[in-house]
DNA sequence: TGTCAACCTTGACACAGATCAAAACGCGCG
DNA sequence: CGCGCGTTTTGATCTGTGTCAAGGTTGACA
């Protein structure tokens, strides 16, 4: 709660760190103005539960910070994560009540909020803000659907190696560089947070990576920190043809 | 090309078969005669590539009458299909210029089709045409999410039942019937198709097939043509919940 | 009516990854 | 510093699905 109360008076618009690749990133100023005056931020802690699927959405909103995990479960226990929610994707389905996937919070996050009721009354008005989404959906489409090859046809190792270039490339985007060569990034997910991930079990991912790491494909510093000498070898172990698939 | 010439007159969109469902669902009189004057019919035979990962797309367009799959290779043939794309549904991404996926009719198909730029123009002019495109991407990354789950976590018998069961519902609301009790329905994918949908191999899909009629979940005439004495029966098969998952 | 090709089914066996079990690691806390 | 707990690694074994191979069915066409 009191976290809460620090988060909210966090920034204005105009020096947001999400602003160029966010829902409101096409607004003009005068859009911008009436999104930072309804704007709330709420901040969560790593473990936390957003929201459960089922539950009402009384809000949307956008990752500012942090990372968390879109999963759908199965009666009996078993768990799929669906996506995967890094700073500046969005969260909620405007024209639809309850969330269909729990939301958690995988290390301390805080999302920039918009009631839902207003939010949708400001994208019926300014196309804007709706051309964008329908942008980032068309992204997430494609993302699930390259993500639909890695469930359905790669073997454990390929399935490791495509998790750590998304994540590597998506972390390569965030400080502006590209994809190759060799790069670092620290891992944020445990490993039974990957096995949800990749549709495996937590101990073919941790044999998996102890694979890649003998291989020389990788290499760790502590269980969380990922060095990877050579991005292009990464690429290739994860199957992806030259230039390694979709940005995400 | 004798085909897409007849097809070419099919008729006005006041009598189109998915007028309620396609794009242009929430198009007024005024935007639908200029859409109407813009499109063109497309007709493929079964088995015809309508084009080509990494081809130029020079339109957009919404399948009329028949299936067609949506599907992604990697270089050693490995095969996932990411995508069945059933009467209604929309073929293209506004805004990119090359195909993402192979598209490939599985029956005889006509298309409504308009050439990409003019297309775009109008979604910018007319916002009920990028609403509706909003609200069907939003489905779509819904229903893709749902096959992450079928893909990572359900049993080779859960897979097919599920597919049985998402074709069996997408047949019901085609009929504006509801999906219970005793359903029939064509199964006009192939099983290689259902096995590159469900990330197996058709030998596994056969003989899952099999298992089920054995059991008495279905039952079949010829082929292709299958028949389920309970509904619910199936879809507590395919491992969803009392109410069998997101409608599609 | 027979022939051919495409599609489907079934069987035997192999193997990738799951499951069960135990031990090692790493970090916060008294 | 050492204790305890969550996380990760590693080992042994089991099993569901893939692989390879051989027939069977169906429908189009001569």
């Amino acid at each position: 709660m009191l976290n809460e109360l620090t988060a909210k008076m966090l920034h204005p618009c105009g020096e947001c760190p999400i602003r160029h690749r966010a829902v409101c990133a096409r607004c003009d100023d005068a859009e911008q103005a009436r999104l930072d005056k309804a704007k709330f931020y709420r901040s969560f802690e790593a473990g936390q539960t957003v929201i459960w699927a089922g539950d009402q959405m009384e809000f949307v909103g956008s990752v500012v910070k942090g990372i968390a995990t879109l999963t759908q479960t199965m009666e009996d226990g078993r768990r799929q994560m669906v996506g995967l929610l890094l700073p500046s994707d969005f969260v909620g389905r405007p024209g639809r009540s309850t969330a269909t996937y729990d939301v958690v919070a995988v290390t301390d996050m805080v999302m920039c909020c918009f009631r839902k009721k207003p939010f949708e009354a400001m994208m019926a008005e300014t196309p804007h803000i709706a051309q964008r989404l329908l942008e980032m959906t068309l992204d997430e489409l494609d993302a699930a659907r390259e993500w639909m090859l890695v469930l359905g046809r790669k073997t454990a190792r390929e399935k490791i190696a495509s998790l750590l270039a998304v994540i590597a490339r998506r972390d390569a985007a965030l400080h502006l560089r590209e994809a190759r060569g060799a790069i670092e990034f620290k891992l944020p997910l445990t490993r039974e947070a990957m096995a949800d991930y990749l549709g495996l079990t937590l101990e073919t991912v941790s044999r998996q990576i102890s694979g890649l790491k003998k291989d020389g494909v990788i290499s760790l510093k502590g269980k969380r920190h990922v060095i990877v000498p050579d991005y292009d070898r990464l690429s290739e172990e994860a199957g992806d043809d030259a230039d390694g698939g979709i940005l995400v």
